[in-house]
DNA sequence: GTCTATAAGAAGATAGAC
DNA sequence: GTCTATCTTCTTATAGAC
């Protein structure tokens, strides 16, 4: 996840690689050769930590979709539909300011978007969504919500905000989040 | 932007098709003979219409960037920020609903954002943003901007959102983008 | 874990006929 | 405006040595 090669062992090295050039490329626009220079390395050593370049993109959105189950674990178990949107906003909030630039240009490569749309990960999202809106809302209550998801994904790259830092830009985003909603804070 | 075969010139059938194309797949994903092959005719035939394959992005993308500078222009003649805020919604609304589902993947393409860097592209969205932030905007009015951008762009491509007719959309995004930039309405 | 070498195909782009 | 044919480069992926 950071631009100097890092430690860790060789399939952490190439997950950090390429999720740094999928966030600036794009999937597509990141071929193996590219992961093999960043790293120094060989494409066919890159293939012995993987089989497909479809493995690698699956290796490197996975522990976000887990952070989203769990984040849907953790709202679920609050009482009070004000007490499960706070917690959502506060665990998706934690994990867009955590990858900042990264997040919005990745969440919508058509490439993920093709890995996502078949398996459990369609749910993971299907889950924070249901928690945002609630049980059968309205077309403005989903129009907020759908505002918001997009909004909170995009935050992380917009320019104008890159020189906050991280808890200053945390507080923000929950406090707009909320407003959208129409929550009380 | 229809799916099926549409009249008019060879060059806006290509446009047509690109446009299509790029939006599912993204412009990495997208080759010259999937638009050839969808057209029925052979790479060549789209060679002759456009010289490189970054002029057919550009053309793709160039009416967006067009309506975002009228959209500025009118903004600015108005009286005041409400009035001005609220006339950047109404345009930017009526931008995003016209598109739909091809705003969001197009505009957060990377081959879409090595394009708009240079050039006065840039300068029209950043012109849009100043009239949403006024003049010296502190730090949650720049997040909530940002947001809303964001929100916008991405409530086109929401499978919750895709039964609303383009009317209702248009009215519940504005209304949304009113409450979130803590504008009265 | 990493290498060299290579296959097999698709990419963007060009030349020139019709 | 469209075609066939071709060039060059890059792509994913594999085989097998160290």
């Amino acid at each position: 996840m950071q631009d100097i090669r890092p430690a860790g062992t060789a399939r952490e090295r190439v997950l950090d690689a390429a999720l740094a050039l999928f966030a600036e490329h794009g999937v597509n626009g990141t071929s193996l050769q590219m992961i093999a220079d960043r790293l120094g390395v060989t494409k066919a050593a890159v293939y012995h930590q993987f089989p497909t370049k479809d493995e690698i993109v699956q290796a490197v959105i996975n522990p976000a979709l887990d952070r989203l189950d769990q984040i849907a674990d953790e709202a679920e178990a609050r009482r009070g539909r004000g007490a499960q949107v706070r917690a959502v906003l506060a665990g998706v909030v934690g994990l867009v300011v955590e990858h900042r630039r990264l997040s919005a240009v990745f969440s919508f490569d058509p490439s993920v978007a093709r890995l996502i749309r078949r398996e459990p990960a369609v749910r993971s999202v299907e889950r924070i969504n249901r928690l945002l809106t609630g049980p059968d809302p309205d077309d403005a209550t989903r129009v907020a919500v759908a505002m918001v998801s997009g909004g909170l994904i995009v935050a992380g790259i917009d320019p104008d905000l890159i020189r906050l830092d991280d808890d200053a830009l945390r507080e923000h985003l929950v406090n707009t989040a909320l407003r959208t909603l129409g929550v009380r804070r």
